[in-house]
DNA sequence: CTGTTGAAATTTTTT
DNA sequence: ATTTCAACAG
């Protein structure tokens, strides 16, 4: 081991428990990290350390929760690397279950009867392309109302993550549709047999076909010995499927180790169980566990606060996390009248920060629900404050870029009826009827579009049809670079577009960006790979290479704040009804689930913490109340023996609007409206 | 068949 | 506010 000597001063600045975990051989190995206990840096070194002895890096397999956790942690071991002159990391695979399972089946999947030109359906394919199956299947028009696409989905989903039994996931998670069981069935089933026809995968797929690959008798060892070390991030959010492929790929859990808090388990709705990482050591004899808990993020007071949060949960991994700083303020709980005055306090406390010198992005609001961030954003808008919302809607998922990826999808997977339909229901005189047709014969013909050309379309389509079908076949055949492609759908779509969508403009700007990022990618189907793998959050992250000197204001819904800190975080709407979703609060474990969720929410914090609670919140829509304001408790999770340790706050209105109170028999919302006119018109540009 | 209009129902988090 | 479905005119 030439480097052991230089490297060991490095993990000298590891904890002792941190540099266990990092130097541990290669039995199984099960970190048990709490919150700001320097994870990511004992993966780092640990990666570091394999390769330094020895480890050949293109034999180590890293699966992480996001492409970005994947991609800071590489760059981080070679970094170490570099430091002592060791091997460059190099090949080392790197990503999401997902993605490397993409990888794998594009290359093996021949084993298991994949084509390697499979196409991969996003969440909202999958939604459409079970509704097509749902209404050719005639469960539509039933007397009582089918559960909707995106139920379906859900119910889908969830038998294959967590294999099991429909009966069983329907009456554990959905019963309100117990009495669709066997339509259900009917409808997956035609589902399956479609995407099998048309050459597709959903995000399901690709972990039951990689589970598959490994089980094979032939290809499963093979694949199997492609990788001497596996590491695991985010254990306590994979699901069974997911503990599964870990299994075959490492049977006796040589090599395998795990990283992971159940405290921090907030992926239940996606079929992930918690139950993966507290059973590890019985599933793995000889596991060795570390657990880290001294905490290096959180100032003294805050990590006081968050202790004494997730202590009211029910778990079984118990640490203690504890930190050496002292100093620091405590958490705030702000009390607010409502959103517009927690929006004010927000922006203010922001504002102050960033004068003191802690620049926007050392800054994250939180919130449990995308939409909770609405106004806030009105607001930050109009105060021309930059911000990156990460969660929620994203711009891959607009009408318009659907739309205009679909052409690129059909000229690549003709088979592909979802974007098949999206696009011929563009065209004038075409309806779902027709499309349905025209799909079918595009099937019987093996994908060639030609077989369009015979089709005499009715009057209104009669002028665009030709040039729909020949830009098709163009785009089919075309050798050009992706660009190129984009430019010649985004030609052809754009008059399309002004005619079926409001504020055509800004659509047309996005898909002007959607050209210039189609330029990165050295291939059609390597773009739209990663589109549904791995898309961009926001059309901000679309608009080029990041300005190393550009700042802005951070906004993430609590689950994409997963694993990141900031120096200060304030998180908004801690209210009962918002945290714990009304949604979760059926039976205990959907409960828990939120604590865990707010306790993810509180120690991203470093220094400064502000937790605040509207007391009237605005509701869309409940059955019976025709008063869409409701009077909002304070959330469960912060009882009075833990406010304890919090600093109270009341935001007063800003004192700079001076505005006058409403009036007591006014509805706040009119005056509102007097107060700010603006904010209306600004909350509409954002649904564009 | 298509395209439009209206009414009823629904409500989160994401690879 | 959005999605879904039914009714109806062309």
């Amino acid at each position: 081991m030439p480097h052991a000597s230089s490297l060991d001063d490095l993990l000298g600045r590891l904890n002792p428990e941190q540099r266990r975990a990092a130097t541990h051989a290669d039995g199984p190995l099960l970190i048990v990290a709490g919150a700001g206990t320097g994870k990511t840096a004992t993966l780092v070194h640990r990666v570091a350390w394999l390769v330094a002895n020895g480890v050949d890096p293109a034999r180590i397999l890293l699966l992480t929760f996001t492409r970005r956790a994947s991609a800071e942690m590489l760059r981080r071991a070679e970094n170490l690397l570099r430091q002592v002159q060791a091997a460059r990391l190099g090949h080392i695979w790197g990503g999401t279950f997902h993605a490397i399972a993409t990888r794998l089946l594009r290359r093996w999947g021949k084993a298991v009867g994949l084509p390697p030109d499979f196409t991969i359906h996003d969440r909202a394919d999958s939604e459409d392309l079970l509704s097509v199956v749902r209404t050719e299947l005639g469960l539509a028009k039933t007397d009582k109302r089918f559960p909707k696409k995106g139920t379906c989905t859900d119910i889908y989903s969830r038998t294959v993550n967590a294999r099991e039994k429909l009966e069983h996931a329907l009456r554990q998670h959905f019963p309100w549709c117990l009495d669709w069981a066997d339509d259900l069935r009917r409808l997956f089933e035609a589902y399956v047999d479609r995407k099998e026809a048309a050459g597709i995968l959903d995000y399901d797929d690709l972990l039951v076909y990689w589970q598959a690959l490994l089980a094979d008798a032939k290809a499963g060892p093979a694949v199997r010995g492609l990788f001497d070390r596996v590491l695991v991030d985010e254990y306590q959010d994979t699901n069974a499927l997911q503990s599964e492929i870990i299994y075959l790929l490492s049977p006796a859990g040589k090599g395998l180790t795990v990283v992971g808090d159940d405290a921090q388990a907030i992926y239940s709705f996606r079929a992930a169980t918690v139950r993966n990482i507290m059973d590890f050591p019985k599933h793995y004899p000889d596991t060795t566990v570390v657990t880290l808990e001294q905490n290096y993020r959180s100032s003294g007071p805050i990590l006081e606060a968050t202790n004494h949060v997730i202590a009211l949960a029910r778990r079984r991994y118990t640490k203690n996390l504890w930190s050496e700083r002292r100093e620091g303020q405590r958490p705030a709980l702000v009390t607010c009248e409502d959103d517009e005055e927690q929006a004010e306090y927000v922006i203010r406390h922001i504002l102050e920060h960033h004068e003191a010198g802690v620049a926007l992005r050392q800054q994250a609001v939180l919130f449990r629900a995308s939409h909770h961030s609405m106004l806030l954003e009105a607001e930050l808008a109009g105060r021309k404050i930059p911000f990156h919302k990460y969660g929620g809607l994203k711009f891959i998922e607009t009408a318009h870029v659907k739309d205009l990826l679909a052409f690129l999808r059909l000229a690549e997977n003709p088979r592909d009826v979802v974007a098949g339909s999206r696009l011929l229901l563009l065209v004038p005189g075409i309806g779902p009827v027709k499309a349905r047709r025209l799909m079918a014969v595009l099937q019987e013909a093996g994908g060639k579009l030609d077989a369009w050309a015979a089709w005499t379309p009715p009057a209104p389509a009669a002028g665009l049809w030709p040039k729909f079908l020949g830009l098709l076949q163009g785009l089919a055949a075309s050798d050009e670079n992706v660009a190129a492609q984009v430019h010649r759908a985004r030609t052809f779509y754009a008059p399309l577009l002004e005619a079926k969508y409001d504020y055509a403009q800004s659509r047309l700007r996005d898909l002007e960006q959607l050209e210039l990022i189609a330029g990165r990618y050295r291939s059609r189907r390597r773009m739209l790979t990663e589109m549904a793998l791995d898309p961009p959050n926001s059309s901000q992250d679309l608009a080029g290479p990041p300005q190393l000197d550009d700042d802005y204001l951070v906004l993430s819904t609590i689950h994409s704040a997963k694993g990141l800190e900031w120096d200060a975080v304030y998180v908004i709407h801690a209210a009962d009804g918002n945290i714990p979703s009304d949604m979760a609060t059926k039976d205990s474990d959907g409960v828990e689930e939120e604590r865990r969720l707010f306790y993810v929410a509180l120690t991203r914090a470093k220094h400064w913490l502000y937790v605040c609670c509207p007391l009237r919140y605005y509701h869309s829509y409940r059955p019976g109340v025709s008063d869409h304001y409701g009077m909002a408790q304070r959330t469960r999770f912060l009882p009075e023996a833990v406010l304890a340790h919090f600093e109270h706050s009341v935001a007063a209105g800003d004192p700079q609007a001076g505005a006058p109170a409403a009036d007591e028999d006014e509805p706040q919302g009119l005056a509102a409206d007097i107060r700010s006119p603006s904010v209306r018109r600004r909350m509409k540009r954002y649904w564009r």
